[in-house]
DNA sequence: ACCGTGCTGTTACAACTGTCACATCAGGAG
DNA sequence: CTCCTGATGTGACAGTTGTAACAGCACGGT
């Protein structure tokens, strides 16, 4: 389990005291996939540094929509929790996991005590904090002045593999703050236009000129 | 101008020393009204204690539309500056002056000294990051859940001070992210429903019941 | 083979936005 | 007072978006 820890996080194994610290006080934890982490309000009582799946950090409006702000993956530290436990204030967001995921988990006065000790958990979780600040920053950018099909368009290429990617027009809808009816008719003028190929659960990019993203 | 800094940083103040190391290699600078502090992809060399005056942090887009991030006054550090300073990264957003501000300049690898140093400035300087953080992610969920009318609305309950604001509908329409136009046509209509009194740069609130937001 | 659930396609429609193109208007500089 | 500049008021219009309301389809389970 140490391996796993330090392979993931190795800004933090270049402290084998920190790490060792890390694993006496941390509680290994696994959490099937769709399970809600926390929600927008509640209080923070731990630190959850991922080990393997993925967690989605969402905001939802009054109707019901939903926007998807970052993901957290292998290697990533919940920065919303970190975040809420140094200024002690409560969630902004909500959190559900999106695969199968296991974390270890540090109880925030642990992780208070390792902040005040440790250099290295202090730059990571100060570095992780601005990456996510900037991402947000870029997506508000990109909420208030793209439209929806240029936004479509940059999240096909970004989220696909291989030029495939196995979604739900609904899942998509939940990342973009749309609604499914809005995806189901881009996509589909999109399909007519040659650039994708629609099968339930999936789309398959064809027309990449078309569709690159340039600067990414 | 020592008594300035305290009466404005007391979470710094606690610290006599760390004062004292911030007045010996900060340097004091006045910047005029409308003047950029620094752009997009910037690098950035210091970080700036307020000490008065107020910074727009803003992002445009392409058609030349701008949409403020925060704002921060007296008692702020323009917390971007960290989190560049920390992550390596340069600069995510735009800042103007939106008054004449005097501040604190500190010489980022005499931050970065003081950060490994002293607990205070760890604590203040996490805390408004996540502050801005949260703040940014209410923003992202408002423009993209609410319409212009709504935000229009709690932004004057927020920004008019004894039901006054003195704004150009052009600065509104370059805090909310949409155009002049759009701004001056929603302030007409609620004028005709009586909500607002307008007038060349100004704009009292009348009706309160109806533009109380709940919450705030 | 049959059913039920969840996913997708589609039409219609009302609102909201952003833009262009002007017409006015207020207030300061000379 | 007169002129200029910046601020506002508006009408027209095309596009985009969100919603409601269904129809049809795919696939897994029985």
């Amino acid at each position: 389990m140490t391996s796993k820890l330090t392979a993931l996080f190795p800004n933090l194994a270049a402290n084998s005291t920190l790490i060792k610290h890390i694993l006496e006080k941390g509680i290994n934890q696994s959490f099937p996939a769709a399970t809600p982490i926390y929600w927008e309000g509640d209080a923070c009582s731990h630190i959850a540094f991922l080990l393997s799946g993925e967690i989605r950090v969402y905001k939802s409006g009054q109707t019901g929509r939903e926007i998807t702000l970052y993901e957290i993956g292998p290697g990533d530290t919940c920065i919303l929790n970190a975040s809420c436990i140094l200024s002690s204030s409560n969630y902004p967001a909500n959190a559900v996991t999106r695969s199968q995921v296991d974390a270890l988990l540090l109880p925030a006065r642990e992780f208070q005590k390792l902040m005040a000790e440790y250099a290295e958990i202090r730059n990571f979780v100060f570095s992780l904090l601005s990456m996510r600040f900037s991402e947000v920053m870029a997506l508000l950018e990109e909420v208030a002045f793209n439209r929806m099909d240029e936004r479509l368009n940059e999240y096909l290429v970004e989220k696909s593999e291989n030029n495939l990617l196995e979604a739900t027009h609904q899942a998509i809808a939940n990342d973009l703050g749309t609604s499914r009816e809005v995806v189901s008719r881009l996509l589909k003028e999109m399909e007519r236009q040659g650039k994708v190929q629609l099968a339930r659960n999936s789309i398959r990019l064809l027309d990449q000129s078309n569709l690159t993203v340039s600067g990414d």
